[in-house]
DNA sequence: ACCTGAACACCGTTCAAGT
DNA sequence: ACCTGAACACCGTTCAAGT
């Protein structure tokens, strides 16, 4: 799915791959939309669910703030299911997991904008520009595989994202330079 | 294409929908991956090399660089195919031409900074900022269709954007704030 | 030069029959 | 409860035969 997209997922394929015959797919699943949804949904609770859950145990708001971009940006997997998962924004199995999972992250992000102090609108304005930041460096990636696009290992652009972000944050409390 | 992704290229439904029969598809095209390989070239021509053909004609390149964003981001059926094209970007009929299409906008809009007086690396640094809104700004809107993510009519994501891209040209020639 | 219609392969889906 | 194997539908592909 992450990398053919929904047509790589393949009855077929999988019943082979199991060592199995696809009749006997269909006593687990009803139908190939089944599996399709319930991998979705499984993605759902793993990549988005259990994050903010995890994130949720990190006491100080801006210490959690940053954890979170770190986590968003430094999983290529998830961003490229993700990005992988646009081209099927209109399949009625896709698109309403993919609304479910942006508009959580979004408001996640939002709040936790807020928590730190950023007043309500322009949390909400940052966590867009963190969503298009999001989709664009992993699309980007996409499109250009065999390229460094985003430079070797210092990331600038990483870099400057966090720093518009961050400079939305109370003066006293943004990251020191050298971090 | 635009809207379903490669799936919904279906030679029995097109063919159908031409009156024909579907033998007769196979004297126009080799197969079904010439189809696609075609339309994604007359995409390539039309989408990319034409845009740059007619902005080539404007003379100034600062009016020539916003003629550039303009149009960027006001082309909804452009940016949906791009961002449709992204789960594909493994597909050896879609990765080539993809990759093409971007290495070209992006040397073009590296290319633009460049003629407006931007330092070559910072010019390559920004053309990859406004590749990755690019991606973002669609991606985000093919995520959730039924929202106004951006605000209604007034685009202050877009006007943020703009902002930080012309930051970097020189003073004079910056765009009026009333623009 | 261009089209048709029948044939076949591939994969989703069903189901009667097995254990 | 879980699996198999045969059957059928759908669509990509081929090709001999038509105009």
């Amino acid at each position: 799915m992450r990398e053919g997209g929904l047509a790589a997922v393949v009855v077929e394929t999988l019943a082979e791959r199991l060592g199995t015959t696809k009749g006997s797919f269909y006593w687990h699943f009803k139908d190939r939309d089944e599996l399709v949804v319930t991998g979705l949904e499984l993605w759902e609770q793993e990549m988005t669910e259990a994050v903010i859950a995890r994130l949720e145990t990190v006491g100080d708001p801006v210490v959690r703030l940053r954890q979170l971009f770190d986590l968003m940006f430094a999983d290529q997997p998830g961003g490229f299911m993700t990005t992988a998962l646009l081209s099927h924004a209109q399949d009625p199995r896709v698109g309403p997991v993919l609304q479910r999972v942006t508009r959580r992250r979004l408001t996640y992000l939002t709040g936790a904008l807020v928590e730190c102090g950023v007043p309500p609108d322009r949390a909400h304005h940052h966590a867009v520009v963190a969503a298009t930041a999001y989709l664009g460096y992993f699309g980007l990636q996409r499109q250009l595989p065999d390229e460094a696009v985003f430079g070797a290992e210092a990331k600038p652009y990483l870099r400057h994202l966090l720093h518009v972000l961050e400079a939305e944050l109370p003066a006293a409390r943004v990251r020191p330079s050298g971090a």
